[in-house]
DNA sequence: TCCTAATTGCAACTGAGCTGCATTTAGCAC
DNA sequence: GTGCTAAATGCAGCTCAGTTGCAATTAGGA
């Protein structure tokens, strides 16, 4: 388990349930975002089943945490990956399969100062999402 | 009512009902990307209302014909707005208040080739979206 | 060990969006 | 204008992601 995230939580107060730690090690071991749902169907299968709803909680906790980031590919559910020791990426998603893909590159920093410029807005965030197909399926 | 959004859906093979009609003008007189919801409050508003699940259906058919752009922001729903005479954009939304701004601007052209390159995908689309705070709530 | 705030599980709910099906309608051929 | 047919509509009921209220449980500091 992550050092740094358990820390964060102790800082925020948070307490290291059974459940919590189930699902941080699901977390961490999913090498690309992951599904609410699918994060539920994995401590199940292993044997830590704990409530859907306990899944959500969580998430939505970590995130505020920055903890997790969520990555909403417009699929009709958000999905979550543990921000820990890894680098601000985007993603690109197959219209096929499905299949998901790390970006490791943000060209976005300049053009976010361009934005604040022209609109006057505060910018907190950006989302940048590809779509395709990926090779077997294009 | 715009002739080229006419056209295609002649040359489709769509029909011009009322419904549709009605759902066009509403979606033509919106400067901003408008979910499902608020355009048929709107016809509900005025003396043509017609079912969700209609308003629904017909967003999804001129998405499909390329009529209407998808716009999510991640707020739960889905916006749409018509492509025609459009420039390809971006938006803003502000995390206080909701509201959306166009940014007339798209610097990802280049990055798309880069990000072709890189993965091997056959990119179709892509996703820019911003939030922050606008000068209101900031 | 005790205490309390944080957390959990359950059940019931919300809200976006979809599906099946019987009925209606646009728009073409005559 | 009339008749015809594929396209479109409205209704009811459904699915699926995510949330809320509340009573019961638990982590972890005093």
């Amino acid at each position: 388990m992550v050092e740094s995230i358990l820390e964060s939580l102790k800082t925020a107060g948070k307490k290291l349930t059974k459940p919590r730690k189930a699902l941080l090690e699901i977390l961490e071991s999913s090498p690309l975002p992951i599904t609410a749902a699918e994060v539920y169907a994995r401590l199940r299968k292993g044997r830590h089943a704990i409530d859907l709803v306990t899944v959500y909680r969580n998430l939505a906790m970590l995130q505020e945490l920055g903890l997790v980031n969520p990555v909403g590919l417009h699929e009709g559910q958000m999905r979550y990956e543990v921000c820990h020791g890894r680098e601000h990426h985007h993603h690109i998603q197959c219209r096929g399969c499905g299949l998901i893909v790390d970006l490791l590159l943000c060209p976005i920093k300049k053009l976010t100062d361009l934005v604040e410029r022209q609109t006057k807005f505060a910018i907190e965030g950006h989302a940048l999402e590809f779509v395709g197909w990926c090779p077997q399926c294009r």
